[in-house]
DNA sequence: TCCATATATTACGCATGCATAATATATGGA
DNA sequence: TCCATATATTATGCATGCGTAATATATGGA
């Protein structure tokens, strides 16, 4: 018969769960009035919210010299055609906003807005609730395995390009 | 600094694992000439090959009752809103059809085509293909284990509905 | 200096999924 | 029989990501 439990297929495991939590962070942003951010925004907001507390610590208060959007597409992991919408719906929300590389007249710098700085608080609640939530019942020593389960794929995947 | 290390925050790990297998297994369709089989079509797939065995051992060859959409939809995991956008795409590849539900008017019920049925075993190299790429170097213990974290977070997340 | 090549963005179309609302049909009582 | 409620599908719009092609700008030699 040759038929197989869907809670067997690894395949139908990963895409379910990858769907599940982000429906539950999405509930946790609302319940946090943070419905103007999407679990999308997440990545580029980590690498901006790292980069800004870099800059704070080099003693650069106040500089934000911005991250071009290029290589905010590299840290998120995103093809480089995936951040203009990102991007776009992003500063429609009022997070982030483009201003022109003053070095680079191809590119573009993104910068947190006073309001991407400020959401950074809740919105690690609002992951840590989800996480909370969605992975109560399962060990440290579990987690680990699996978190190298995935790391594998992604090198096994990548190792080609 | 709070910062976390994209590879050790669980969310991203999953997501981005569940695209990457994504764009493997649409490779592995490609090289085995079923550009017509998109990853999507993989549930709604199974569950019509699967009623279709059971229909033969049951000495029923040739019934073909197909299936409700709404029954493929709690199958496969999918909203009733995800499946005629689903179903539609899937009938314009081939692979399937839909036919009034003789019985319930509101209904339809959902057909493999000749098509459809002739794909199978060449789909299932592709996973097969899919799955040997994405998982080796990992062991059995390891992936029991993964496995069992993915299913837990299931578990809890739809304990609530 | 000038061109071939590389890089940064954007534009467009497609695939997937969800939520909400509309429509049609069933179904279980009063 | 008739209505309130439930179920099956579809329609619409949005979010997210990808691939390909177009456009603008950089850059490293000849």
């Amino acid at each position: 018969m040759n038929y197989i439990a869907p809670t067997d297929c690894p395949y139908y495991l990963i895409t379910r769960v990858s769907l599940t939590l982000t429906s539950v962070l999405k509930r946790e942003l609302a319940d946090n009035t943070l419905e103007s951010v999407k679990p999308a925004y997440l990545g580029v907001l980590m690498c901006l919210w790292t980069d800004t507390a870099m800059g704070e610590m080099l003693s650069k208060f106040g500089s934000d010299d911005g991250m071009k959007l290029s290589e905010l597409g590299r840290r998120a992991g995103l093809e480089p055609s995936s951040m203009t919408g990102l991007i776009d719906r992003m500063e429609r929300d009022g997070l982030v906003c483009r201003t022109d590389d003053p070095v680079d007249r191809r590119a573009q710098k993104i910068h947190l807005t006073e309001k991407g700085a400020q959401v950074r608080d809740n919105v690690f609640k609002a992951v840590d609730g989800m996480l909370g939530k969605s992975f109560t019942g399962i060990s440290p020593d579990q987690m680990d395995v699996a978190k190298q389960v995935l790391r594998q794929v992604l090198t096994n995947v990548n190792k080609g390009s």
